[in-house]
Parts: C-alpha cells; structure tokens; sequence
DNA sequence: AGGTTGACCTGGACGC
DNA sequence: TGCGTCCAGGTCAACC
C-alpha cells in the first residue's frame, strides 16, 4: 500500500501519538512472514522499551526506542497491506492481526497486515539506513547521477530501492507524467533536461501528496484511521481510458518491470 | 554485474 | 450464490 507519502503521514502521525509512551507487554502472532527477526527478540528488546519516536526512512517506519538493554530501533515495513493500528485494548481485534504492544498509557499499539507482505525487525547497536538515497533530500545532480547510465526502463530505475528509496509505482507514474516521459524509456537515453523535468516532477508530487496525507487507493489510512487525499489529484494512476487532464487523450495502460504504468501518449514521448 | 521475471499472500471486484 | 479470473500501493530470489 504505501509509498513515501503514506509512509511520512504514518509516521508523523505514530510519533504525535506515541512519542514518550511505554510498551509494557508485547503478543505475537503465529504466522512467521511478518517477522524479519525472531518473535523472541522482537519481543525481548520492545518490552519495557520507552518509544523516543517514529520516523520514516525510505518506505521503513522507524521507531527509535529506549529499550532496557540501550538505544534500539523498530523497524516496520508496511508491505502493501500493512497497517500501525492505535486504539484501546477493548477495540475488537482486526482478523490478519500479527503484533499488539501494550502501551502504559493504556492504549495498544497493534500491527495489522492482510497480505504478509509487510516486515518487522529489531536493532540494538546499528543505525538503520535505506539502501538508496532520499528522494526529497537527493540533490539534482545526485538525481541525475543515479539514473543516467542505467539500461533499464525509466519506470524500473524509479522503483529501483536501492537508487531512489520511497518511490513506489503510484508516484512514479505521477512524476514521470509531470516530466512528460513515457515510462519505458531507457533511462540512459532520457536527457539531461527529461532527467531535470523528473526531478523536479518528483520533488512537487512528493510533496503536495504528504500535504494531502497520502493517497488511499483501497485501504490506506493514517494513523487516526483517516484516508488520504492525492488520489483525487492523481493525474494518470488508475484512470486507463479517461480522458488525460491536460489534453485528452485516453490515458493508456502498459506492464512495465512487472507492474502496471499509466501513461498519456500525447504529453509523454 | 545489471536486468528481468515470477513467487510470495489475501481479498475485492467483476463476469458468467 | 458461487466459482473463476484478474487486479492490487512491494520486495526478493532465481534466472539470463
């Protein structure tokens, strides 16, 4: 499900509601795929942990803790369907529930995620860093470093974690509408002026989507539950056979890298 | 080594 | 109602 903008509104809103509470007691699920390191030591280093506050890194949810043994973090990678769920211990509990953590201010911190794709770890004594740079801090030049020698598609080199990470496919489509290329453009043969247009394309739609709070395209929400806003404002995903908002042509839907890209054949060349 | 493809999961929408 | 098919915001192992 979420992208860096959904990624962001989560964490601002987890750090909001949870920054300076306790987790008590933590219950873990029986299904093994959510966890990227052992219930035992999930459980171990979160108890009795103290949460300093959630950030996001790439599209990892970073809770930064003040556990008993030291400084540790809680990593969460939402998958497509993962969701931070706040709420009290009397809230019936979500089918696909994998975590709760009982909080000392009486609420649960509960972790819900329907497909599995999502990931929990813990880390005591490493910093956690994303493989690739941060989009919204890359710089142009760094931007157009990453990506000008690179054979694959335009489309592929976006969701490309360990070039850019946070770039998902919603917003991929939206940046390289913006920079009017089609996505299966090799992107060492985009130039120099394309790679500026997708920079700047990319920096504009990540930003006005964290101040809608994200796009809910079937079931995102923040943590208050709340959906966002961006799709309305999407100008290519998910409108196959509309009309492009600009001069319309029928939007056009193709595969690339596995996954579906949205397109005008008029404005994108 | 870089690039491509399918597998991993569940559930919702749609057609018959 | 029910069954089959396709689709979904993400990654990663296994191939070329």
């Amino acid at each position: 499900m979420p992208e860096l903008p959904e990624v962001e509104t989560i964490a601002r809103g987890l750090d909001q509601k949870l920054a300076g509470d306790c987790i008590e007691v933590v219950w873990i699920g029986s299904k093994p795929e959510p966890l990227a390191s052992p219930a035992a030591e999930i459980e171990r280093v979160l108890s009795g942990s103290r949460i300093a506050g959630f950030r996001r890194v790439g599209k990892h949810l970073v809770c930064d803790l003040e556990a008993v043994s030291g400084a540790a973090q809680w990593i969460i990678h939402l998958g497509m369907t993962g969701r931070c769920v706040v709420c009290s211990p009397e809230a019936p509990r979500a089918r696909h529930t994998h975590l709760i953590a009982t909080l000392a201010s009486g609420r649960e911190l509960r972790f819900v995620d329907a497909r599995r794709f999502g990931r929990l770890l813990v880390l005591e004594g490493v910093e956690f860093a994303a493989p690739g740079d941060e989009p919204t801090t890359a710089g142009r030049e760094r931007f157009v470093q990453l990506f000008r020698r690179r054979k694959t598609p335009i489309k592929s080199a976006l969701l490309n974690q360990r070039l850019l990470a946070g770039v998902g496919n919603i917003y991929a489509d939206e940046s390289l509408f913006r920079a009017r290329v089609r996505p299966r453009r090799q992107a060492a043969r985009l130039t120099r002026a394309e790679l500026g247009r997708l920079y700047d394309g990319l920096q504009q739609v990540l930003a006005e989507a964290i101040a809608a709070g994200g796009s809910s395209v079937s079931d995102y929400v923040d943590a208050d539950g709340e959906s966002g806003l961006f799709q309305l404002q999407h100008k290519v995903y998910q409108r196959t056979g509309e009309p492009c908002l600009v001069c319309g042509a029928s939007i056009q839907r193709v595969i690339v890298a596995g996954r579906s890209s949205h397109y005008c054949p008029k404005c994108q060349r």
